[in-house]
DNA sequence: CCACGAAATGAGAACGTGCTCATTTGAAAA
DNA sequence: TTTTCAAATGAGCACGTTCTCATTTCGTGG
């Protein structure tokens, strides 16, 4: 239309006052306000008005004011599936975890890491699925799929079935917090195995030279990686690594008080003066036990955790723990993702390095 | 095509020894293999085959064979976008929250309900967008607009604007753990006024006299609701309110333990044998301030927290705990959004019943 | 006044699914 | 064999964008 430069805005604001005007906003407010309302509103084709939110600077000022105007008046907001339809990019993300962990959110580890995650993600303009699922195999993180997301977090080890489903469909995976022996999945994990020296040594320094170990019942993975890490420490001290200092515990308060209790009755008159704990809930159980058998913390017994969450603080003495860096990792999945979808080329993996957050647990104030 | 059921089953059959067939699948696999390419294989027409999928029982059960083969062998996975785009419906739902109660999935209240949510919506067959945002105006609750969400749960106190703009496209909303004073949005709530009421009325029965309270510096919404009651309270038994006895702290262990030496030294003498506090970390950092009085707990001093989450456990002894029904709250949420989303009729706001989860920090063992 | 070229705009095809309506099929009844 | 009719299938539009390519507009210089 030739004369759009030169009527488009006299109609336009003509229209504005008008009922019939009104009427159409109405109506069509309530049943979503397309790309094409606003090019018959405006007069100008929906390849135009499609232009002047994607590329502003390819329209004229004058159209773009109107059409920016009308858009404004009837409410329009861009529908973000009929965008995805056509650019093969929703914009989302997926944060899938399951088995062991769950739950989920209030997980000391993997709750801040999804918060991380979340804050990051929105950070460059991805939202994110949350998918949590106990006994979960294909289902759920096959729906992912379905829903067209970008790229995907596994924050647990996934089954080998369905890092194939996501290789054949080619959307981008991160591992976090584990590592994938069979694929060529990039990960981002924490130096737990330089984690777990940290503690020893800080407990060695302190003149602590009777250890004990409270396992917790995580994935396989981090399980034998932290453990092996433990007696190669005691090993590298001179100290004697000794299975009945060791229990495995459900990461329960409860679970670990039980633990604690039986290695110091085990234990005899042999107790141990330092104890490290693979988490930091495990951490405040066996805290309880100690301070029930009349064990002060941290002149006769040291604690060490895992984590160093929240829970930290709620501990009376304060908890020393090892902080693998939740708070990065999640960063860094969502930047390695990022990178992947947009297709660079040498993505690699990234190990975090894991810090030791002394409290009072361990050193007295 | 008149022949589908003789030749149909066999030409499949041979096509699938077909090197030609088997080129096919591979390249459409890394391409996304759709419905059309199901009907070009099968020799059927789209419109057979999408029935196959959504409407199975319309479809002779020799056809279904055939298609469910073929999707099976190429990999066939719908695509939800495409599918939301006609049938206007996502199956996704939002969860946003922002300003004070940031972080959210490590909110000791907010975490839980998250969790509950997720699973609640999970099992309903809808997938949870999060977003979480400290300062969020506009942008992160109408990005969920443009995503095309079937419905929204806030765990904030949404500005009009926000909700005005929800309510002009249609999409149900829930209003969790808060009202709306001036819109009519159905919320879930928790008493939280019978819930203190409780605790008062524990502590009383245990023959505490000289309250205190530990406030948290949360919405104004929640803050003012817990205070009032607290003075209702105390009046009921024939107790005075003395503003000596209260802090407002932000709900951090530090600023809490703080404001319980405030209270501590203000009251000198006459130093309180009964802590309200509202905020599970809060009463984590009073306990805390208590003991390094010299203060036994219960014997001395009774402390009751608010949320009876994860924290209470941690606590030695163990914190009663006022249980505001975090996970039924998340429940509640999703099933009354997804009778809005039904457009079912007469959809009531929930309140929950609040009860007291009595332990040591109350009641000696 | 005309020609030229860059800038601005328009027409229409895609994307992958669901839905409606018309057409064909096939088996039972006549 | 023919008729009948429900069941099965096909053709084509719709959803709201983006994108490509053709067309029009407009300012500039000859």
């Amino acid at each position: 239309m030739f004369l759009h430069s030169i009527i488009g805005s006299l109609l336009f604001l003509r229209w504005n006052e008008n009922v019939l005007f009104y009427n159409y906003c109405f109506l069509k407010r309530l049943y979503g306000v397309t790309i094409l309302d606003i090019a018959k509103i405006t007069g100008f084709s929906k390849a135009t008005v499609a232009r002047a939110f994607a590329n502003p600077e390819q329209v004229r000022p004058a159209t773009l004011e109107i059409i920016r105007t009308a858009a404004r008046t009837m409410g329009y907001r861009p529908n973000a599936i009929a965008r995805a339809m056509i650019t093969k990019r929703t914009g989302n993300l997926a944060f899938i975890i399951y088995g062991k962990q769950a739950p989920v959110i209030t997980n000391p580890f993997y709750g801040p890491v999804l918060e991380s995650v979340v804050n990051a993600a929105q950070r460059k303009g991805y939202s994110v699925f949350i998918v949590s699922d106990e006994e979960m195999r294909l289902p759920s993180g096959s729906i992912m799929l379905e829903k067209q997301v970008d790229g995907t977090i596994f924050a647990s080890q996934p089954d080998p079935e369905m890092l194939n489903l996501y290789k054949s469909t080619g959307t981008p995976v991160v591992l976090l917090n584990h590592v994938s022996e069979t694929d060529d999945v990039i990960s981002v994990t924490a130096d737990d195995y330089g984690g777990v020296f940290l503690a020893v040594e800080h407990l060695y320094s302190l003149g602590r030279r009777s250890f004990a170990l409270i396992e917790g019942n995580f994935t396989e993975y981090i399980r034998n990686l932290r453990k092996q890490a433990y007696i190669d420490a005691l090993k590298k001290f001179g100290l004697v690594y000794d299975e009945r200092m060791v229990e495995l515990v459900e990461p329960h308060v409860a679970d670990a008080e039980l633990g604690m209790r039986n290695i110091l009755e085990r234990s005899g008159n042999n107790s141990p003066d330092a104890v490290l704990c693979m988490n930091d809930i495990i951490a405040a159980g066996a805290m309880k036990a100690l301070q029930a058998a009349g064990r002060r913390i941290p002149q006769d017994t040291a604690v060490v955790g895992y984590d160093d969450s929240s829970i930290c603080t709620y501990c009376n003495p304060e908890l020393t723990s090892i902080d693998g860096g939740k708070e990065r990792m999640g960063e860094e999945a969502v930047r390695i993702l990022c990178e992947l979808i947009e297709k660079k080329e040498n993505v690699e993996p990234v190990c975090l390095d894991v810090r030791l957050s002394i409290k009072g647990s361990t050193v007295s104030k």
